[in-house]
DNA sequence: TTGTAAGCGTTATCAT
DNA sequence: ATGATAACGCTTACAA
């Protein structure tokens, strides 16, 4: 029985219809339930193409049928939970619309080859890209950004953080803290920080400290180090995200500070995780529903031809009050 | 310039070659890139194309350039970091063979139709799929189950804990805990609970308790209790998986209960999040990486026509010892 | 109930 | 350098 599937050409709809005596029409008719059929033919058809091991061609039968939408979603690292509940977000809303989600997790190296492939294969995209690798997407694919920047003239869903900002320094400051540092991303100053330092000047104070985040998964330990060395030492300290927070409060722990007591830590997110954690995380969450209800729509207009240019989506972030500030 | 794409249907390569005043062909040199295009009439023709909107057929383009994997991912809630670490390493193995991955968060309502959409735009499907689900989709498609019981004769790769449930349960004991409890997911007793049980008669001991958590990603409250209100107390915990026993150490916190002092916690996958936690979640992690290669090369397996039937694997968990037991 | 013919939109082959 | 013609594998008319 070895000898099924030695032939290198893919069995086709042609020798089911040769192996079962009929027409391709009628393979067809076998294949996808529909009328005139006999049960007897229909029987003889699928013991056929399960002999063969026969697989319709996806790609003949989209072309017959019509247009499927495919999403890309491409991300940096989907162990970062704040990727993974997008993810999860994007599939569950894109399957409302009969659309699928090809996730590409991209990271490391070959990022341009990864990106690549993926172009090839979506419709649109949708995604975090920095500004090195939004070219080799948007020239290729249209293309929703989810970004703080401006850059360009492509569709995107635009992040605004400074009310979430001012809500939490507010929040700081009524709690009788005084010195904040700004525990910022690996890559450098982000608008995240600026805003933070903008907020608080507008009140008259300055940004205790700004450090960065040793990875992109972990504040590390010099970050913490730098923190608490700082004189006078700060009170509370913002994290580019809530997994740089979660580590920077174990990295606190270790160094024998107390969270909140000593010192007041907020992420940014709004990750499930951080209601895991002791203390429960605070944070500026964003709606992932709503974010990727944004993206979708607007993945959906680029498809329809509307210019990129002309979209633009904006979510904010909202104060989570928990226990670590 | 509104009167752009009023029409309903898609532009095609036809559209172009018609207005650049060429023949499809060139169209198709152009757009790609091919030699044998003069600049000019290269410029002419993108110029076309652009100013239609029109991108190519994706379907079509498969058809003719030749067959193309898509590798389906089903899971249950993608926001449970065990699947989003998963998803990251098979996107990642699957880009290297020029597969894609599509991927289905189907918790919750309507699972059924979100499977069947899933099913008809993949070659194969990799996921844990319950029961009650596995023949909605292995009528449908070629599917590697990721599972530890061997219903069914499917293609799959097999868990086994025994050997590490052995070590966390030598661990204990040379640690001096002699009353090791079962926190065991909500949907009822598991396995890994079953294997616990049977380790630790062997040894002439007793499961100090048996307890099921109050959803897939919280252990909840009363499980905690429970597991306090046994009488002798239990000194460790082992955990159906590393979500619920992070949940399950901030509330064994909560309660007043120190870990790994009082009670040791022992989780299982080996999630990074257990780095994250403080303490540090002592684990049986499982090797992603494999378990995405394993699945990988099955899917290929079922692609070339290998009988489901004959392929299986098996991935081990080992022992990482941390701070929580 | 079954078979025949005509595309679907693209690319490859072979002329020109 | 460019164009005509034939696939690619399938489904939807329409005919028998």
């Amino acid at each position: 029985m070895r000898g099924i599937g030695r032939s290198r050409k893919p069995v086709t709809i042609h020798d089911v219809a040769a192996a079962a005596g009929v027409s391709r029409q009628t393979v067809t008719r076998a294949m996808n339930d529909m009328p005139d059929v006999s049960a007897a033919t229909k029987q003889r058809v699928l013991a056929a193409a399960t002999a063969l091991h026969y697989r319709p061609n996806r790609a003949a039968q989209r072309l017959v049928r019509g247009r499927e939408v495919t999403v890309g979603f491409l991300v940096s690292d989907l162990r970062n939970p704040y990727y993974a509940e997008l993810a999860s977000q994007l599939t569950r809303r894109a399957s409302a619309r009969d659309w699928g989600v090809l996730v590409a997790d991209v990271g490391g190296t070959g990022v341009a080859d990864r990106i690549e492939a993926m172009t090839g294969r979506v419709d649109a995209v949708v995604g975090h890209l920095d500004l090195a690798h939004r070219g080799l997407v948007t020239s290729r694919v249209p293309t929703v950004l989810l970004a703080d920047d401006t850059a360009g003239d492509g569709a995107r869903v635009l992040f605004t953080y400074d009310a979430a900002i001012d809500d939490a320094v507010a929040h700081l400051l009524a709690d009788g803290r005084r010195r904040i540092a700004m525990l910022d991303r690996a890559a450098g100053p982000s608008l995240r920080g600026a805003i933070l330092r903008r907020g608080l000047s507008a009140r008259g104070l300055q940004l205790a400290a700004e450090v960065f985040a040793g990875s992109e998964r972990d504040c590390g330990e010099s970050a913490v180090r730098q923190v608490l060395e700082c004189s006078p030492k700060p009170d509370a300290v913002l994290c580019f995200n809530d997994v740089i927070a979660i580590s920077t409060m174990k990295r606190l722990m270790r160094e024998g500070a107390q969270v909140p007591t000593d010192i007041a830590v907020i992420g940014i997110d709004g990750l499930d995780i951080g209601t895991l954690v002791t203390p429960e995380l605070t944070t500026l969450a964003v709606d992932m529903g709503e974010l990727a209800a944004h993206s979708l729509n607007l993945v959906d207009a680029l498809l329809h031809g509307e210019p990129g240019a002309s979209l633009q989506r904006t979510v904010s972030h909202t104060l989570v009050l928990r226990e670590s500030g």
